[in-house]
DNA sequence: AACTCAATGTCAGGACTTTGACATATCCGA
DNA sequence: TCGGATATGTCAAAGTCCTGACATTGAGTT
């Protein structure tokens, strides 16, 4: 049921599942679902990971910078970061020293786990990317990021 | 704080914001934020309008059929049309003539309501459209695809 | 006809995320 | 100096979604 009924194939994309935003979710998705996966054997869930990447390439972000990175609510930052920290994969000082933001950093473990799953993630990546020409990338996350850019006035 | 350091613009991208992965998810929560703060002045959840968007294209798909287009679990999609039943947008009928799927199909009102949300919902996606060349569009949704359909197998 | 298998709808429980609110801390302009 | 604006962390409640499980239905096979 439900094939592509594809007799019009051409211009203004009148097919839904055609739309630039719901090629966009389904790819997205599909990332997602092969990222999870694979995390879930490792312990670690999507947004766990994403926040050890961004740690590593930024030692010291706060709560709120990491939710604003990962595209979540400072609260949901806050419950990811309390599970990484339950699981010793990062620490946080008790207090402030200068504002409140209490700046994170990984642990030797954390930086080990991440190291652990970099290469079945990458090759996740890798696989998508490898789906399309190689001229075309740059131009893709060039458009990618304008089209963001675009929404997030 | 976390400025774009941008040293080295070029090739392997070792910066995680600048993989594919992360473009895609920080595009698709601009277009998801966009989306869901207009629709929720028209009483709607971006689930919610996804479903009916595909109920106007494909009248009779079951809950499994809705659940798989919109990328949740059965469970999840049983949820959106129970609302969306209560809300009065769509009907299904109570026994099932065939096997145990019950066809969806939009009400008056369902059919009212979407087409008074798909202006502004349209003007978002065109906005983000607008940001790259016109030429490029269709090459981007091939590629999208093409980078969806190798993660699905 | 009996069996196996896949697909569907649904229930229960839990995990994750959000909205809303509040207190605290810094910065900046009047 | 002082007050407003901004930013951060956190709590509480609700919503959303998922995992796991089960019963039902139809198709295909033997």
């Amino acid at each position: 049921m439900l094939q592509n009924e594809s007799a019009e194939p051409s211009r203004p994309a009148k097919d839904v599942t055609q739309h630039v935003g719901y090629l966009l979710k389904r790819t997205q998705a599909a990332l997602r679902g092969a990222m999870g996966k694979v995390l879930r054997e490792h312990g670690l869930t999507v947004p766990q990971y994403a926040t050890l990447e961004l740690l590593a390439l930024h030692p010291g972000m706060s709560n709120a910078d990491l939710a604003r990175a990962t595209f979540v609510t400072r609260q949901s930052g806050n419950v990811v970061l309390r599970g990484l920290q339950e699981a010793g994969l990062i620490t946080r000082p008790a207090t402030a020293d200068h504002g409140r933001a209490r700046p994170a950093r990984l642990t030797e473990e954390g930086d080990a786990r991440l190291a652990a799953v970099q290469a079945a993630v990458y090759a996740i990546e890798q696989r998508m990317v490898d789906a399309i020409p190689a001229r075309r990338l740059a131009v893709l996350l060039a458009d990618l990021d304008r089209m963001a850019a675009a929404l997030e006035e």
